[in-house]
DNA sequence: TATGGAAATGAAAATCATTTTCATTTGTGC
DNA sequence: GCACAAATGAAAATGATTTTCATTTCCATA
């Protein structure tokens, strides 16, 4: 088992409290940090075991990580042109708390996500 | 460009509505039927463009392709066993169409998931 | 302070889905 | 039958992520 390279913690909440293991590592090396690819993505790893931060999935399927405790959001996504819009998600919190109290759920997260296109496409 | 081939999307249908390109190329194959992986992809691109399926992600990030006009239902998926229960998204459905109205977007829409530590966990 | 083992590290290889390349095959209108 | 466009698929390329494994760093204790 490892624990998370406190510097790894530190890029993810100088990049916003949002970012991919790759753009992490390239952030870190562009910043003259010294450390593997590795080790980024176990302390990744190690960081949503501790639910630290979340793991979450951008169109493309690629893994992003969110600083827990961000202002949760959701996002509107043009198919078009790829612009998005943060939104709030009142609606489906209790939606989402609801359903799993219902089939005995607990320590209960959602992702949600809408797409079509923007007025402009 | 290219179109589909009409054998992968009467597989998809097959499959119940709901496959990875993978899990349709192995089904193929099992079936007997010659095709390569190849044109599993570009047909099933190709009927994410006509929207004919609609493309979600797994959790692990793997593209799925789902029959468009399928019974449209949402997860509760259990973090520790991976239990699934499938859950009407009535509440979802109207939230994703009033945010997605009020930022002026069309042709819309969303995925939802829910997860958690069921009570067996 | 030496020392032995556990934890952390990272380079390189392995994995896996997906895309690209490219040569071949198929189909269609003429 | 012929030429040309579209379709096909094997193999290689890509890119994220994981695994392997040898090395290094820490630390507690003798």
């Amino acid at each position: 088992m490892s624990r998370s390279n406190p510097r790894v913690l530190s890029t993810l909440e100088r990049a916003g409290g949002f970012a991919s293991a790759q753009e992490i590592y390239r952030l870190m090396q562009r910043e003259g940090e010294s450390i593997g690819l590795t080790t980024v993505y176990r302390s990744l790893q190690s960081l949503v075991n501790d639910k630290i931060v979340d793991l979450l999935r951008r169109e493309d399927g690629e893994a992003i990580y969110r600083l827990c405790g961000e202002a949760h959001h959701h996002h509107l996504v043009c198919k078009g042109c790829g612009d998005t819009v943060e939104i709030e998600g009142g609606a489906i919190e209790k939606w989402a708390k609801a359903i799993a109290e219902e089939h005995g759920f607990r320590d209960v997260g959602h992702t949600a996500e809408i797409f079509g296109l923007c007025a402009k496409c």
